[in-house]
DNA sequence: ACCTGAACACCGTTCAAGT
DNA sequence: ACCTGAACACCGTTCAAGT
């Protein structure tokens, strides 16, 4: 169609490659580590070439924030499609949020400073609609197990709660946990004590409880369910974590 | 003691208006539009001076942090000491909580940028250390509630959670609740319907109920607990906010 | 003892010159 | 049509010179 001398897969071969090593840069040296002059030293192509990418570095930043974003989404779909109860598919939803941070830490601190309004700004429309797009993805996984609970009778709706608060209440509370026990943030008072895969299993059945989820904690042992997910759906990712966890020892 | 040409009082109303020079301008531009030189041509001192107050740009972050923390642990243990039973006590913490992020946009998000490691490691270890002991002080005012609703029959902890547990649960519940619904956060999916005070006091109760902390939502009208708060202890807090919100429209 | 601001290194972004 | 890298403006930090 378009006269281009370099074909589209050479094109977006190259925009994996930048991106990839920006990646490598912050993992290394944290988002505000990350220079365009340090991209360039790690890449044969020019500075004007990752400018003809990425409007500018905030462009960037959208671009990894919405490839984590669409790596989450594949995993929310196989948890949606987890063989079990729709309170046990909610917890496959949340424990995949978790590996994902786990797995990809530092793209997860990209998502929250690819939020602020400086970042936001500075991007493409393409890259901010694409990121909405990506988000509303997330959000009907978690809608769909939603209706799954109510159409089975295990969930029932409090009176004055609508599905989409039933959603954002669980997306809050798994987001916050994980936030706060992130590896690249500091470990302070309670923090201290606090291991991720255990509070984020409590956090959830908390949550679940109280929004009066059947079965509820003492109708059913949820360690089995996490059991299940570890050896099943996820056992790839839960590979890749133990690999990497032996590695640092 | 210590032979100084300016005296200690003179010197600490200069930091105090250099704290709020750089918050007014990271107020206007965010916190990656902050620039020593910026905060310089507001204020009658030259760069040494600022230098002199704080080791680098990630100190001056720091400290800004710090003070925010600090007028939040103030709110802490007022909430602490509301008249109501242990449950009304914890609802009031998170009430707390909520407003002083809507009083001080910029500080909350300044928060989570001061913990990051780039941020964390550049700060003189005095602002570090002061930064732990406020947080800790913080802790202890949800641990005192937690004891109260243990000693009074309100709470009983489940077999699996301990009171810091159950103290870290109300914490990322709350903490992921205003960061999602955070003015400077895009909003998004879900996010366009919520309302900031209505999701707190949803998720609050929902995480209360989920803990067995009693009287549950079906006993009693949480909404006639946070009117007291308003007309209450936070009265001036309100009102502040009220203004605020007419002199926008 | 403290303050000043010129100087330096570094970084995001542009664009004239090249292929 | 696309790539290159010199050039520019801006910013964090230092430190010799001043009071």
């Amino acid at each position: 169609m378009s006269p281009r001398i370099i074909d589209d897969a050479t094109r977006e071969a190259r925009e994996t490659e930048l991106l990839q090593t920006a990646l490598s840069v912050i993992a290394k040296e944290g988002v505000s580590g990350l220079t365009i002059d340090k991209v360039v030293a790690l890449v044969p192509y020019s500075k004007g070439t990752v400018y003809n990418h990425f409007s500018c570095k905030e462009d960037l930043l959208t671009a990894l924030c919405n490839n984590h974003v669409r790596q989450l989404a594949e995993l929310f779909h196989r948890a949606a499609r987890f063989d079990g109860n729709s309170r046990e598919q909610m917890l496959a939803i949340g424990f995949s949020y978790m590996l994902h941070s786990q797995l990809n830490p530092t793209e997860f601190m990209l998502v929250i400073s690819a939020k602020t309004p400086s970042v936001r700004e500075k991007s493409t429309q393409k890259r901010q609609e694409e990121h909405l797009a990506l988000e509303h993805d997330l959000l009907g996984c978690i809608l769909q197990i939603i209706n799954n609970g109510l159409s089975s009778g295990e969930l029932e709706l409090a009176p004055h709660l609508t599905p989409a608060q039933v959603a954002f209440s669980l997306w809050a509370m798994s987001f916050g946990t994980i936030a706060l026990l992130h590896e690249s943030l500091d470990r302070c008072s309670v923090r201290t004590e606090m291991e991720l895969e255990r509070e984020m299993l409590n956090h959830s059945n908390i949550a679940l409880d109280g929004l009066g989820w059947r079965p509820f904690t003492g109708e059913h042992d949820s360690s089995e369910t996490i059991q299940r997910l570890k050896e099943g759906i996820f056992a790839a990712e839960m590979a890749e974590l133990n690999s990497r966890l032996s590695l640092t020892d």
